[in-house]
DNA sequence: CTCGAACGCGCG
DNA sequence: GTACGAGCGTTCGAG
């Protein structure tokens, strides 16, 4: 690759000298100055011998050169396409964006929406109606004295005021509604579903860029002679043809998820090698300017093109919104794109597209692995992203409302039983039964107050402390459930359960446990118990935790996942589409708006929500995941030869650790389902605290901290590797200050080595924990990489085909239909989510198909991370027409096969 | 009235 | 004070 002309030596542009006058303010801003010194590399390699803190980077920052005068044209035809697309290959980089404005549908429905909404009239209609309420009538009151006649008026006016007012909040929640509605209208250009791409622009090397504009309702188009469409379709095969499909072309976008949602709405695939500079800056700056990173949990914010283009380059770029709102647009296509500010506007985001490639890559360099680790994993990882929040996954409205309506009545009833209990137990000020609201969730301060004030139920849990330092009574499910067990057992502080299993001696009734000198203090503890009066409201208390937990439960159910998911429902594509991000702490995925992955599971669910997600018509949803995925890393990272061994020959995992907890060969059901939670603790660095929480909420068993700890050690015990890996990591991450994944993504730990024991804690368990659900995000992303290759190249093979074929008539081509009903392929095999360790396809109810897809993503996954990885990997795949019901994959084919 | 903190719960 | 990672809805009080 080509350094030419950021730092370093400038020749491929000295050839090719600037054919337009500039157009970048920057370019103008100053002459262009000699080459830059290079980077002195005996100073790089003598900066690398000094000891650096644990945490630190030595960078050699490349050197900036002043923009050069720019070279932006439009293209306007093939020939001239054909060409730019040549340099592109010559010099194997293409930066590339597109400008998206709302297609024409969207804009007709919105133009019809406006009508029927009818603002103007409607608010003018209020707002007169305000007025007049306003002229008071004063008749009839003549036969007043003065005194009652001022009355009279004041209450009159005051009646007029008050009518005027509902009016005028009509009004406003009118012009707020409609405002709350242009706003969307306004965001369609996301959408690919709402929206089309109107322009795009494509730089082979800094400074160079053709804008083509496509769509535009002001200036010069490409191909005026073609439909829009049909300009669109030619433009995209041609860049699909030589740069797209072609692997020896670096493709270069500024968030390059977006680029890639676009690309397949045209059924097109971008193949690696694919950059996206935004990814390289934030990932890089985390590690080697920490500092500039406002918000830890957000990296990028802050830090969007624009920004960091000002911050490295020093120079402002255009900004969107105000060149919109000076030419008076909606939107993109509105404003010319062959000339002027619209040009320029278009060009600059491929040009430094191409120039942070090429700087940040320098960084990236100087950073152990981290460039293979962008180029080959985070980076191409944002085309996933386009691609699965392009699909998204159907939703069925009809049982979604069916179930919506039952959650309302559950919870109305939950409600209304919690209401009658404290009746029964309370009477308020005026001495008839207590009035509560409950709220939602059935834990207003209302509620908290009469369980903890006035009922005087047992305090379970504390929550955090707050601002103030106050840690009030916890109500979670945990707390409910001690505090329900308090109430049965009579106990007044949790710390009094391990006393219910001192057995009580002969006659305990006759014996005072205070004076009886032959008593053990536990003894004396468990009488005292035992001859306790049960708490006033025992019955209704308990009846209440248990109403409390439920309450709870539905109201999260309700609002959280049926109404909160309902309102993200696209109502071009029937479908949600959640979004994605990579920015965690492991290098994991996010997902929100809404968050697609956090769906309940249906054995946690009476709804089974999972069930309104739903395949398409003549579509089933395919399933795979990789079966005990983080114990295998763990495995793998601890080097522990049980752990591995059992792996590797299909033994037991959670078997062979109920063994070392019992001693026993033979293991029953409940023994091996106790060993599970202990199992996956372990990889988070967990304690005999948090697994007896863990059995008492998720499993409904109490267990004592003793017994917990003996499995904690029964863990430790049966893989020897674990507690040695958990020493080693700590050692190194104090030594290097980061923990790091198999290809090389660094989490930065500040608190590894610092003074306050509980943050070193927390940052050893964290290095603990890195490697593993990094390792796992990172072989994750690799193998969704590859599915997104093969699915590329599938279309690219289909599409040909079927165009070469089919009657291709100015852009009529049926692009989904074309690559249709073959394996691997656009419309066919779709990847539409992930969860972690789970991918879900859409795919066509085709047994072939399904099959093919089953195959090849399954050899995929199950290909080992590394050459000499020792674990073997497994994944397993399974079917559903909903997403709540998955049955085997094969034997799915074989039945449909049958049918 | 808006916004953020605290709490609680869904997922792997 | 004792588990890793993440998002979102409700409630409540500060500004």
């Amino acid at each position: 690759m080509k350094l030419g002309g950021l730092f370093g030596q400038p020749k491929a542009l000295a050839q090719v000298p600037p054919k337009k006058k500039p157009l970048s303010p920057a370019a103008v801003a100053g002459p262009e100055v000699g080459e830059a010194p290079p980077v002195n590399l005996s100073h790089m390699a003598a900066a690398r011998a000094k000891k650096l803190k644990p945490g630190q980077f030595d960078i050699a920052w490349p050197k900036i050169k002043p923009q050069q005068l720019k070279d932006y044209a439009p293209i306007l035809t093939a020939a001239e396409l054909e060409e730019w697309l040549d340099r592109c290959i010559e010099t194997g980089t293409c930066g590339f964006d597109w400008e998206t404005a709302a297609n024409e549908e969207t804009r007709a429905a919105w133009t019809q929406w406006e009508k029927d909404f009818d603002l103007e009239g409607r608010r003018a209609h209020y707002l007169a109606v305000a007025d007049e309420a306003m002229t008071i009538d004063l008749e009839g009151l003549d036969t007043l004295t003065e005194k009652q006649r001022a009355t009279e008026e004041k209450r009159r006016h005051k009646a007029a005021e008050k009518t005027a007012k509902i009016w005028e909040a009509k009004a406003a929640e009118l012009q707020k509604e409609y405002d709350f509605q242009r706003a969307i209208y306004l965001k369609t250009p996301l959408d690919p579903w709402r929206g089309d791409i109107c322009t795009a622009s494509l730089c082979p090397e800094p400074h160079r860029v053709r804008v083509v504009p496509i769509s535009h309702k002001q200036g010069k188009v490409f191909e005026p002679m073609l439909t829009r469409d049909a300009a669109r379709k030619l433009f995209l095969d041609m860049l699909d043809r030589k740069i797209f499909r072609n692997e020896n072309v670096r493709k270069i976008a500024v968030n390059l998820s977006f680029e890639t949602k676009y690309a397949a709405k045209y059924a097109k695939y971008i193949q690696k090698p694919a950059a996206d500079p935004l990814v390289a800056w934030v990932r890089c700056m985390q590690l080697v300017a920490p500092e500039k990173i406002k918000d830890p949990k957000k990296p990028a914010s802050g830090w969007g093109l624009k920004p960091t283009t000002l911050d490295v380059f020093g120079v402002q770029m255009g900004n969107f919104t105000e060149l919109l709102q000076k030419h008076g647009a909606d939107f993109f296509d509105e404003i010319a794109a062959d000339r002027g500010e619209g040009l320029e506007y278009s060009a600059e985001d491929a040009d430094y597209a191409v120039q942070h490639d090429l700087y940040w890559m320098e960084i990236a360099k100087q950073i152990p692995r981290y460039e293979d680790w962008l180029n080959n994993i985070e980076m191409p990882f944002g085309r996933v992203i386009g691609l699965m929040e392009y699909w998204g996954m159907k939703w069925d409205p009809e049982l979604a409302e069916t179930k919506r309506k039952e959650a309302i009545a559950a919870q109305a009833a939950a409600a209304e039983s919690i209401r009658e209990i404290i009746r029964g137990c309370l009477t308020g000020d005026d001495n008839r039964p207590l009035e509560v609201n409950v709220g939602k969730g059935g834990k207003t301060g209302e509620v908290r107050s009469v369980i903890f004030d006035l009922m005087r139920l047992p305090i379970a849990k504390l929550g955090d402390p707050t601002k103030k330092g106050v840690r009030l009574p916890s109500l979670d499910e945990e707390a409910l459930i001690d505090m329900e067990f308090m109430l049965l057992h009579k106990l007044e502080d949790l710390k009094e359960e391990k006393y219910l299993a001192i057995p009580l001696p002969e006659g305990w009734e006759q014996i005072d446990p205070d004076t009886d000198p032959e008593l053990s203090k536990d003894e004396r503890m468990a009488i005292r118990i035992a001859k306790r009066e049960p708490h006033p409201f025992r019955e209704q208390g308990m009846k209440l935790m248990q109403l409390m937990k439920a309450i709870q439960k539905a109201a999260t159910l309700l609002s959280s996942h049926i109404d909160g998911r309902e309102k993200h429902l696209n109502p071009v594509s029937g479908r949600i589409h959640a979004q994605y991000t990579p920015w965690t702490e492991t290098a994991r995925l996010n997902s929100f708006h809404p968050n697609g992955q956090n769906v309940p599971r249906t054995d946690n669910d009476v709804y089974k929500i999972r069930n309104f997600y739903i395949a398409g018509p003549g579509k089933i949803l395919f399933f795979i995941d990789f079966s005990g995925f983080e114990l295998r890393i763990m495995a793998w990272k601890s080097n522990d030869g049980t752990m591995i061994e059992l792996f590797n020959t299909g033994g037991d995992m959670h078997k062979r650790t109920a063994q070392s907890m019992t001693g026993r060969e033979e293991i029953t059901k409940k023994e091996r389902t106790d060993a599970k939670p202990a199992n996956f603790g372990i990889s988070y660095g967990g304690t005999e605290h948090s697994l007896q929480t863990t059995f008492k909420t998720d499993y409904g068993v109490r267990k004592t901290l003793e017994e917990c700890a003996k499995m904690v050690a029964a863990v430790k015990a049966a893989y020897p590797g674990i507690p040695k890996y958990q020493v080693d990591i700590v050692t190194l991450a104090r030594d290097t200050g980061y923990s790091e994944t198999i290809y090389g993504y660094k989490r930065l730990l500040p608190g590894i080595n610092s003074p306050n024991s509980y943050e070193r804690g927390s940052a050893g368990r964290q290095a603990g924990n890195t490697p593993i659900q990094g390792t796992a995000a990172d072989v994750m992303k690799d193998v969704q990489n590859d599915v997104y290759d093969e699915i590329g190249r599938g279309t690219a093979i289909r599409y040909d085909q079927a165009e070469a074929s089919d009657a291709d008539r100015m852009g009529l081509l049926d692009l989904t239909a074309a690559c249709k009903a073959h394996p691997l392929s656009h419309g066919s095999t779709d990847m539409i989510a992930q969860i972690h360790d789970e991918i879900i396809f859409e795919a066509d109810e085709d047994a072939d198909v399904v099959d093919a897809l089953h195959t090849f993503v399954k050899a995929r996954m199950e290909r080992p991370p590394l050459p000499d990885f020792p674990v073997r990997i497994e994944a397993e795949g399974s079917v559903g027409y909903a997403w709540g019901e998955k049955r085997d994959a094969r034997e799915w084919a074989q039945e449909k096969r049958g049918a």
